[in-house]
RNA sequence: GCGCCCGUAGCUCAACCGGAUAGAGCACCGGUUUUCUAAACCGGUUGUUGCAGGUUCGAGUCCUGCCGGGCGCGCCA
């Protein structure tokens, strides 16, 4: 089989640009006013078919500059264009628009790039710069993976996706946050789990990690070497657990038992032999959540480790480049980072009057780190409770000698289940729907990707196990899925019938495509490019949803007209040639969003 | 109190660095298959874009104030 030569269309919508552009560079006076107005921005897609296929407000962007009414400017930009295979007419309307009517041969074309991209359909030339560093998830290896995890998951690898998909060079990174006080916590956890497990008893702290899971890494540590000390002996000297109660009394007992039991645990186990178990304990955990993600098709390049940040001594060469620039200072016994300079409301503390860096300073050396390691634009994903650490890692960033506009932060809102009408509570302890990979085996893994990407990231989202797990026309994945086994189905009948594809016969042929509903559908197809660049652009997976389902939508329209396996061979090759185009756009999309394209259903 | 995000049709949401008459789905009503998958299609109804000003050729989009909701404001992570 001959190997098939891929080549990078550009998307309609360039075309049009650079035909403007060429117009104005022929017109002296408006060229000398363009200035950085980018052309390719003021050209759309309509949306109404009456004002063509394209449309430019470039001549009322030119107004102004050039003093002259964008009407006339339009007119001379109109003569400028001149005749062209790929447009059938061009009209000026409004208050200025020129719009664009492409001919029947421009989407013909487009039909012919997808035929021929296939997979690659959509897809931009690689880019160069930047080279983006894309960080999302980073929930804390404490526990497994929750709904609200999910949706972060689901949305950072699509974007990741889209952006990879218009060209840029995407290093996906999970930050795991394996050191300080929380994996304390949770060695404390699993140890006195262990303990009870091995008849010592010890009342379990309210601070504590209290899932089932925890039980379930303490039946299955290698406990050599551990032992099960006397009760008396763990609890000497230690204070009873806080109240229940959110009183600032209550919080600090809680805190004062868990680390006393902390203390008790390394002074027992030796510093080693609580290692061990809080080590142990970690790869439990992450290795679960890594399941948990590749199952749900989210990987990444780089799980970067915490622990290896400090070990390798980057977290002090950080605050060694600060100090070196007198930007540390000492108060109460702490050392601070004057963030307020650097458009931070409040200064931060890098360095506790104890001693322990903060998860600032481990912060600010991990973004450095990323611009150290060549990365040219940071993307952070958090959950929208995250927002406060903008404009501190921001001062990091700037306080260490790069750019803040280097790290762009997306907040992802929050996540409601509802069943039956009613919300689903999601707490640890009823936790009947707490975890990812519960809502995995429940709406699949299919539709869970799509509802996590259907809505915009900066809206609360409402997720609706009755309508993810029906099998019907409210559930949107089925819809767009359906029309790719349909069309699947259409080329397995043809093959049944013995009515055998002829491709060259159907892109000789495509002229008889003259249907509104044929029409439609390739101009719809045509959008894809456009949709991908637009989608990445803006990190809005839901761009590319909304486009699915109404190119899905154009084409049971077209199926639903006009019966594809006919009598008249050059008729049905072409409809052929385009149903298989659509089937590839759809198969690309669904790709990108992570959901899978069935043959049949 | 201060900061960030949000407010669009009965419901859930779109709307491309400001663009032409603000669009879909669902719900509701009626219709379509001797034909390639009816998980589909066709037709019908839905708006003071939270409120009030401002900026301009043009505002759901930008600015100001107010109302309503979410989140954040630790020597926690």
């Amino acid at each position: 089989m001959p190997a098939r030569r891929i080549r990078l269309q550009e998307p309609m919508k360039h075309i049009v640009a650079k035909l403007l552009s060429n117009a104005l560079a022929e017109i002296p006076e408006l060229a000398a006013v363009i200035g950085d107005l980018d052309i390719g921005t003021t050209v759309e897609r309509t949306r109404d078919v009456s004002h063509g296929d394209f449309a430019s407000n470039v001549a009322m962007q030119l107004a102004k500059p050039a003093r002259k009414s964008p009407r006339e400017i339009a007119s001379s930009i109109v003569t400028a264009l001149g005749d062209n295979e790929q447009v059938d007419k061009i009209e000026i309307a409004g208050p200025g628009f020129i719009n664009f009517h492409m001919s029947a041969a421009a989407f013909h074309t487009e039909l012919k790039s997808v035929l021929n991209d296939g997979s690659d359909y959509g897809r931009q030339a690689q880019k160069e710069r930047p080279k983006i560093l894309l960080e999302y998830i980073s929930a804390n290896p404490t526990g497994p993976l929750h709904v609200g995890h999910g949706r972060l998951a689901a949305y950072g690898a699509t974007v990741a996706n889209l952006l990879e998909a218009a060209g840029y060079s995407v290093h996906r990174e999970y930050y795991v946050n394996d050191a300080g006080r929380q994996m304390d916590i949770l060695g404390a956890s699993v140890w006195l789990r262990w303990l009870s497990a091995n008849g010592v008893n010890i009342p379990f702290p309210k601070a504590a990690y209290r899932g089932d899971y925890i039980r379930d890494i303490a039946a299955a540590i290698n406990d050599n070497g551990i032992e099960a000390f006397g009760k008396d002996v763990i609890l000497e000297g230690v204070p009873e657990d806080g109240g229940d109660g959110k009183s600032d009394d209550d919080k600090a007992q809680r805190e004062a038992y868990i680390e006393a039991l902390i203390a008790k645990a390394k002074q027992l186990n030796g510093d080693d032999g609580f290692d061990r178990i809080r080590q142990q304990a970690l790869e439990s955990i992450l290795a679960d959540i890594e399941a948990d993600l590749a199952e749900f098709g989210v990987t990444f390049d780089k799980w970067y480790s915490e622990q290896s940040l400090m070990k390798t001594g980057r977290i002090d060469d950080a605050l060694a480049v600060l100090e070196k620039r007198g930007l540390l200072y000492k108060k109460d016994g702490a050392t601070w980072f004057p963030a307020t300079d650097f458009g931070d409301e409040k200064d931060r503390v890098v360095v506790r009057e104890n001693g322990v860096k903060t998860y600032f300073a481990s912060d600010i050396a991990y973004h450095f780190d990323k611009r150290e390691r060549g990365f040219d634009y940071l993307i952070d994903i958090l959950g929208a409770d995250h927002h406060g650490y903008v404009s501190r890692v921001r001062a990091g960033l700037e306080a260490m000698g790069y750019q803040g506009d280097d790290l762009e932060v997306q907040l992802v809102q929050f996540v409601s289940l509802y069943r039956g009408g009613e919300k689903v509570q999601m707490s640890t302890r009823s936790g009947k729907f707490d975890t990812l990979r519960k809502l995995r085996s429940e709406v699949g893994n299919d539709a869970a990707r799509f509802y996590y990407v259907m809505r915009s990231n900066d809206q609360p989202l409402d997720f609706d196990l009755d309508i993810a797990t029906s099998q019907s026309n409210e559930n949107p994945v089925y819809y767009i899925q359906y029309a790719h086994a349909r069309i699947a189905r259409v080329f397995s009948k043809a093959d049944e019938l013995d009515l055998s594809w002829n491709l060259d016969n159907g892109l000789a042929s495509l002229a008889l495509l003259i249907a509104p509903q044929e029409k439609s559908l390739m101009s719809a197809m045509s959008h894809y490019p456009e949709v991908i660049e637009l989608a990445a652009r803006n990190r809005a997976p839901q761009i590319l949803v909304h486009y699915l389902r109404d190119l899905v939508s154009d084409f049971h329209s077209s199926y639903n007209a006009h019966k594809v396996l006919g009598d008249d061979a050059a008729l049905r090759d072409a409809r052929l040639a385009l149903y298989a185009a659509v089937k590839i756009v759809v198969a690309n999309g669904l790709h990108i969003l992570g959901v899978s394209a069935p043959e049949a259903m």
